[in-house]
DNA sequence: GTGAATGCAAACTCTTTGCATGACT
DNA sequence: AGTCATGCAAAGAGTTTGCATTCAC
């Protein structure tokens, strides 16, 4: 718990290191990354960041999400739908996985010791040197079900 | 084995039983996709159908990638590089995921049992009805791995 | 004061759509 | 012959880049 708010200061305190310097763009990037629990797309946190007059530039909000995707603090991953979604990436490797509505088009997060291990064991095995994997799964929301049925 | 054959022969007849009309363009997207042995964009494909004079507009290349998933013929799939790749869904369920390597962009196909009963058991309890899924690795791919190391 | 960060707008890439022409049944 | 499929070109959507201004150090 609290992983979130360890992001915020993890991620703040790795780009000052890095020697970046601290704008308010970027800043406000940060912020709205560690108050999300999943993922969101680039003009979702510009929307999320607009404060009456107050706005920051989608430009920026897709430069420092690329900073901080280059320094390894956010994870970019693509559902399907053209769209780049990125999230805060916990230290210590935890992570989670996607199940996308593919009727309403939700996404909401899940994790699954067997699969990791899955994944662990299969990566021994291939001649890549594996550091990174995707999992998506899709299918009919609980509320696209009872809708329509399975 | 030539399930990319028995393929071509369910894609064209699915297509004929649908209703759809044998055009040119579709016809060679169709051999294109039963040739290859694992993704390729729509770019990719339309290159490959570039015989002389003879091309198949980029259009129809989408037009028919698009009617193809529609009907459950080919599946699409992104990477994250931005560009989506299509190929041959084979019938009966028979399928593979992929790895990239994200040195050279490189992207081969591999299948795991343990992985696949995983994801199963794991459908089976979240509140979503599972119908697709996908895997996707990352790293470095033998070649790179030689040439710079781990 | 210097150089990086930002915002705007233009450029770019991938994909989709409109429409006239040509092809299949 | 009638209608669907195709190709071209233009439109769209998401993302990146150029450049002048502002801001952090």
């Amino acid at each position: 718990m609290g992983g979130v708010n360890a992001w915020h200061e993890h991620a703040t305190l790795s780009l000052a290191q890095e020697g970046y310097r601290s704008g308010a763009a970027r800043r406000r990037v940060v912020d709205a990354l560690a108050r999300r629990d999943c993922c969101a797309t680039a003009q979702e946190i510009a929307d999320d960041l607009r404060d009456g007059d107050r706005r920051v530039g989608i430009a920026s909000v897709y430069r420092a999400l690329e900073l901080l995707d280059r320094l390894g603090l956010v994870h970019r991953l693509d559902v399907g739908d053209g769209t780049a979604r990125y999230e805060a990436a916990l230290a210590g490797g935890e992570h989670h996985h996607h199940v996308l509505c593919d009727r309403c088009g939700r996404v909401e997060q899940f994790t699954d010791g067997a699969l990791e291990r899955a994944i662990a064991a299969l990566s021994e095995r291939l001649d890549y040197a594996i550091d990174e994997h995707d999992v998506t799964l899709r299918g009919a929301c609980p509320r696209c079900r009872q809708a329509v049925g399975p």
